[in-house]
DNA sequence: GCCAACGTTGGC
DNA sequence: GCCAACGTTGGC
């Protein structure tokens, strides 16, 4: 079971939207990097990951889980593109801000930390516990 | 709004 | 296959 983390700029696609989808899910779709690409090829279903807000915010604000494998980006109609499908899993009590997690020596590795714009990323067991726990979530309860 | 970091494109 | 030019992302 891996971790994962999904960016999206709140203007664009917020924490609001995804939860809006309910169990319906929705589809991860305009990604246009290769390498986020990849990583979705590798998600199975059920695995979660985190939900942050880039720009106008700077804080994970949610999880989420993958509810369908990779498959063509409806939004493209180069079928190079591929995407999961996510839905909304549980609120962060209190969203983890980017200040908060470089200010702690677990996370000092995240890819979030090294590179920044890399929109869909892996995140170590050890590094989603954590960020968690920060948020006031207990892990099992969504790991 | 600026700009550093990074990815992609295309000429050679 | 190299690399300069360009576009985009996202933190500040």
């Amino acid at each position: 079971m891996n971790h994962w983390l999904f960016k999206s700029e709140p203007d664009s696609w917020s924490w609001e939207k995804q939860k809006a989808k309910g169990a319906a899910g929705q589809e991860w779709d305009g990604v246009r990097n290769y390498q986020a690409r990849n990583f979705m090829r590798t998600m199975q279903v059920g695995e979660r990951g985190f939900f942050y807000h880039s720009n106008d915010g700077k804080a994970v604000v949610g999880i989420v889980e993958v509810s369908a494998a990779c498959h063509p980006d409806s939004t493209s109609d180069d079928p190079a593109w591929e995407c999961v499908d996510l839905r909304a899993l549980a609120d962060m009590p209190r969203p983890v801000t980017l200040d908060a997690i470089k200010a702690e020596p677990a996370c000092r590795d995240m890819v979030l930390v090294k590179n920044s714009r890399l929109s869909v990323q892996p995140v170590s067991r050890a590094e989603f516990e954590h960020i968690c726990r920060m948020g006031g979530l207990e892990p099992a309860s969504v790991g």
